[in-house]
DNA sequence: CCTTGATCATTA
DNA sequence: TAATGATCAAGG
């Protein structure tokens, strides 16, 4: 007890209370590492070049004043507050993006297969968190500028329901002697991703099997802490389902979300229009504007908390009335050529597009059927499985590839009376689920590879046959 | 003027 | 009618 009042007293704030850990926290904000260490509290113990976990350490001990430790406790024990680092970077997209997972805990298998999520771990980092957002300046990590700091809270929103049940499910994997067969992509907030040192040393034991699994640790996934750092620039744009749907959970979530959408299955865009009182918008986002109004939106420009928070996309795609078959395929925000061929695979932009998607046919008979004859087919979610991601893995390194080789170079070829531009990527018809197609705002719309060729703006695409392959298997659902 | 989602248009 | 390069529309 001694020594808890002494060390309190040797810092500049309150450590039992959350308003002064708060404002500690705030006072951070616009200094980098270097300003952090002149001025530390504790001199920092982890300065180790290859540290992932550096500029956490430094701040929670030069910062805060608590020395690193791997206890299951939160890090400012008294006030229940655990203190999370998080770095952001500049992707492909404008605007910065948070780099990475959050690890919340390590998962110790037999001991979790016990646990009960009011008391678990987990949970108990998950109370209160104080978040704290960086820009990760990788050639200079010491100059990274500390940008935002706040409390987090797991409340009463569909946040904690979703929460609550991936934890739920990965204790109930370990439980069934399952572990090895975790993957993050069957959570929707908490995922157990994998941790260690490599070079196969992390393999460790599980109850009820003799297979060992992949040492893990609970994690938040990049989706759901760049909605909270996106709503934190602009709260205004965003909306959350929970108005809409008050009684919506983690596990009933698909099926909410398709509830209106399928009682309005059949019926055309008109008559959807009409129903929910609005103007049938007319232009290309046509359909995705009725249906957001469709599923209880107020604004048709706001984005979705929780779709955001889950990396779910909505997709509207014009379906062939007579077989099914797409008239179009669906793309993805165009890429910078020059950095593709940089990515790696595991970081690639690709797997955060595809993660999660709701399709929503819109039927017609004829590619350009006026509004009143496109309607409503049967929507549904998608997860790309274990073999569809290997596959599209595949299809990645094939395009990334061909754009190294420089295939990407743009010829100029006289078709008829038009001169248009071609390359030498692989097409639709040589891959199964993705391929590289042009994107660009015009024919002007030009840009240059790493070799210095003029290119078109690409973008991946999902393949016509693909998406048909999809909705076939919507239906026997 | 750019991004993003959605088509359009031409050719074989 | 499939394939694939080109462009549009709305929001920001």
């Amino acid at each position: 007890m001694n020594r808890s009042r002494t060390e309190s007293s040797d810092l500049p704030y309150d450590p039992k209370s959350e308003s002064s850990i708060l404002k500690r926290g705030q006072a951070v904000v616009g200094l980098t590492i270097t300003d952090v260490l002149a001025q530390a509290l504790l001199p920092s113990t982890t300065l180790h070049p290859k540290d992932k976990g550096k500029i956490g350490g430094i701040i929670q001990e030069c910062w805060f004043g608590i020395p690193c430790n791997n206890r299951p406790e939160p890090d400012f024990n008294d006030a229940g507050i655990e203190l999370k680092i998080i770095p952001l970077e500049t992707g492909t997209k404008k605007g910065l993006r948070v780099k990475e997972r959050t690890k919340v805990c390590a998962i110790e298998y037999v001991d979790l297969a016990r646990q009960e999520w009011l008391t678990s771990h987990a949970k108990i980092k998950l109370n209160k968190i104080l978040f704290v957002y960086y820009i990760y300046d990788k050639a200079n990590p010491e100059r990274s500028v500390i940008k935002h700091c706040e409390l987090w809270k797991l409340d009463d929103s569909l946040s904690k329901r979703v929460i609550t049940d991936d934890w739920i499910r990965v204790r109930n994997k370990v439980k069934k002697g399952e572990a090895h067969e975790l993957s993050e992509s069957q959570s929707n907030i908490l995922g157990a991703s994998t941790t260690g040192q490599g070079h196969g040393r992390d393999m460790v034991s599980q109850p009820m099997t003799k297979i060992l699994a992949k040492k893990r640790a609970f994690s938040l996934k990049p989706s759901f802490t760049n909605q909270l750092w996106a709503a934190i620039q602009d709260p205004t744009k965003f909306e959350s389902i929970v108005e809409v749907m008050p009684d919506i959970t983690g596990l009933n979530f698909e099926a909410k979300i398709l509830a209106p959408l399928f009682d309005l299955e059949g019926r055309s865009l008109v008559q959807i229009a009409e129903q929910f009182d609005i103007e049938p918008p007319k232009g290309k986002n046509a359909a995705a504007t009725i249906l957001k109004k469709a599923l209880g939106f107020k604004h048709v420009n706001s984005r979705i908390t929780e779709f955001d928070q889950f990396g779910l996309e909505a997709r509207v795609i014009p379906i062939r009335t007579k077989d099914y078959r797409p008239w179009e395929s669906t793309s993805f925000a165009p890429m910078d050529l020059k950095e593709f061929v940089i990515e790696e695979w595991e970081e690639s932009s690709l797997q955060q597009y595809i993660d999660y998607i709701l399709f929503i046919p819109v039927y017609r008979a004829t590619p350009k059927a006026p509004m009143d004859e496109k309607r409503l087919g049967k929507s549904f979610f998608w997860r790309p499985s274990k073999e569809e991601w290997s596959i599209i893995e595949a299809e990645w390194r094939l395009f990334q590839a061909a754009v190294k080789e420089g295939r990407a170079k743009t010829r100029l070829i006289q078709k008829k009376e038009k001169i248009i531009r071609v390359s030498d990527l692989p097409k639709e018809s040589d891959t199964r689920i993705i391929h590289m197609r042009p994107h660009g705002e015009d024919g002007d719309d030009m840009d240059v590879d790493h070799l210095g060729n003029p290119v078109v703006k690409q973008s991946f695409w999902l393949n016509k046959e693909f998406v048909h392959e999809l909705v076939e298997r919507s239906f026997r659902k």
